[in-house]
DNA sequence: GCCAAAGTTGCTCAGATGAGCGATAATATC
DNA sequence: GATATTATCGCTCATCTGAGCAACTTTGGC
């Protein structure tokens, strides 16, 4: 195009966006057929000049959704908008409430629903909305946080989860990570905890959250892991943490005898489960959800327009 | 609007600005009539959901200028988006870029036009092209930059601006302030100055700009003032300075007997002209760009969007 | 300078859309 | 609970707009 031609659809964009004005009458003024005038309009937005937002809390990225369906085969994607976001909480409470619009549209509603705890989770869970479901057990699918934190977190997000859907909550009383092998071994052969394992490892969906792999993370808080365990596990590769146990890139178990230790459903598992739900927020969880999303660690991601850009930038650069 | 209304109206703007469904298909989608899609898009436009914005250098924000226009009296105002700027510098510029467009505009093409100098206007004598009016002559209006200076900035803008109109400059041969006054008055009884302040006088269109009081001003660099003496300055109600003067939010003179040894064209005869433009731009010169409206010292206003916006807020909140 | 290829222009026509208007539903008022 | 009032809805119709096409203009190649 032309430079003058150029000028001429900022001037067009102008009156037709910001005037209100008709082609028509646009044609009148820049003295140019209305047809000339729809031309110039088309080529303002073929050339990117023309950007069009949807400023609200709920707003979706639909275009970015469907690209990152079609480049990573997830069945499903759901991406907020970060228009208009003043803080990082801000996009995360979005990413949560879009998670919990998804839970509460999902169809078949799903019996069983195996959930992971942590501050996404929790968020989500004072998203959903009294009545989202009606009946819905919920199951904690690996073991929760340490009592020297508020108590209750984990359980917390459980409850209210199932509490607001009508439906029962079934707990792991279990803590996260044992210190000897043989401990969390006798835990598991428990009657009690082997059935809240199994009825986890049955459930229909799953809904979790990941954490990033450094000193901020919910089981350094807890008191699981210390920030030098942490620090070797990244220098082992680790990117972050899937229903507590650390992964690579690659989606391999960083560190197998800490994994044995660690109560609740396998990676594995996730992977062969059909519909396995990941709500992951965060400019330090790139790394972490591109893990989740590249080895189908999970059938529906629930994420930000950043994340999601970041997911597709590696897919286009290979 | 109900708030599911709202939330339809989100999810119908996203199908309708980002996947390009027609209302009809969104209603399909969304089991409602096609009139209703209508409506919640337009509501949604009306709660100022959907932001539309011109992303290019030489955009202009069309409803900032009427409203400016509307509640200042101005003539015409020229105000240049500042969507996607990363610096002040590109903001200036486009608003240079924006003075130029006006002034190759400009009907009737004014005979001789009356220019100040500073940064801006040489960003604007550069931005104007080649043959951008057939013969314009081009009086300097105000003493120029000292010689310890980038020699002729001042001369340079206006030798510029008329050699791109294939126009001939008259150079004001004068300091901007004189340290005594009798050596001023006797600078100005000199007939080719005394010839070249008429010509000044006697212009049919006037270009300046203005600078903010403070110690980076243009007639600090150029030696003319000290840094206290613009701290005084400053302490008497100073807001910045046109065409060499400082003025105060009123417009009034606010050193009388500084404003006697300066050189060139009086306020009054600026406020009196039938077609004065004022090009100002950048975070810091909202305050004389409001001296400079709100008190008639100009009837064109090229500026850009924040400094306009300023303005307009002012307007409301008296 | 001539011709082919590519680009641009004005136009027809069908589809998309907003204004306006009765009909209907929801809400407030007594 | 009946009625008045307001809001919402579905629709018609006129207008606006984009796709597609033939005519025309420009450009590049020889």
């Amino acid at each position: 195009m032309s430079d003058t031609d150029e000028l001429l659809s900022i001037r067009a964009a102008e009156l037709y966006y910001e005037e209100n004005q008709t082609q028509d009458e646009i044609g009148v003024i820049l003295r140019l057929t209305r047809w000339k005038v729809g031309r110039l309009l088309a080529s303002a937005k073929a050339n990117g000049f023309i950007r069009i937002e949807i400023v609200h809390p709920r707003a979706r990225r639909l275009p970015i959704e469907r690209r990152l369906r079609e480049s990573t085969g997830l069945t499903d994607a759901i991406v907020v908008s970060s228009a208009g976001v003043s803080s990082e909480a801000e996009l995360q409470s979005r990413t949560a409430q879009a998670a919990a619009d998804y839970l509460t549209s999902l169809r078949p509603i799903p019996r069983t629903l195996g959930i992971s705890w942590g501050r996404t989770l929790h968020d989500v869970s004072l998203h959903l909305k009294e009545g989202w479901a009606p009946g819905v057990n919920v199951v904690q699918i690996n073991g929760g946080v340490s009592l020297n934190q508020r108590t209750g977190t984990a359980a917390s997000t459980a409850v209210t989860i199932a509490h607001k859907a009508d439906g029962s909550a079934t707990l792991l009383p279990s803590p996260a990570i044992f210190e000897r092998l043989e401990t969390k071994q006798a835990m598991e052969a428990d009657r009690t905890v082997a059935g809240v394992l199994a009825l986890g490892r049955n459930a229909q969906a799953y809904l979790f959250s990941a954490g990033q792999a450094d000193a901020n993370s919910a089981l350094v808080d807890s008191g699981y892991l210390t920030v030098e365990q942490i620090d070797d596990l990244v220098a082992r590769g680790a990117v972050g943490d899937v229903v507590g146990r650390y992964i690579d890139a690659n989606g391999r178990i960083v560190d197998p005898e800490l994994n044995e230790r660690t109560v609740g459903i396998q990676i594995d598992q996730l992977r062969r489960a059909p519909l396995t739900i990941a709500v992951i927020s965060g400019n330090k969880k790139h790394a972490i959800a591109r893990a989740v999303v590249r080895n189908g660690l999970c059938t529906v991601l629930v994420t930000d327009e950043d994340t999601a850009n970041a997911l597709l930038q590696e897919k286009d650069t290979p």
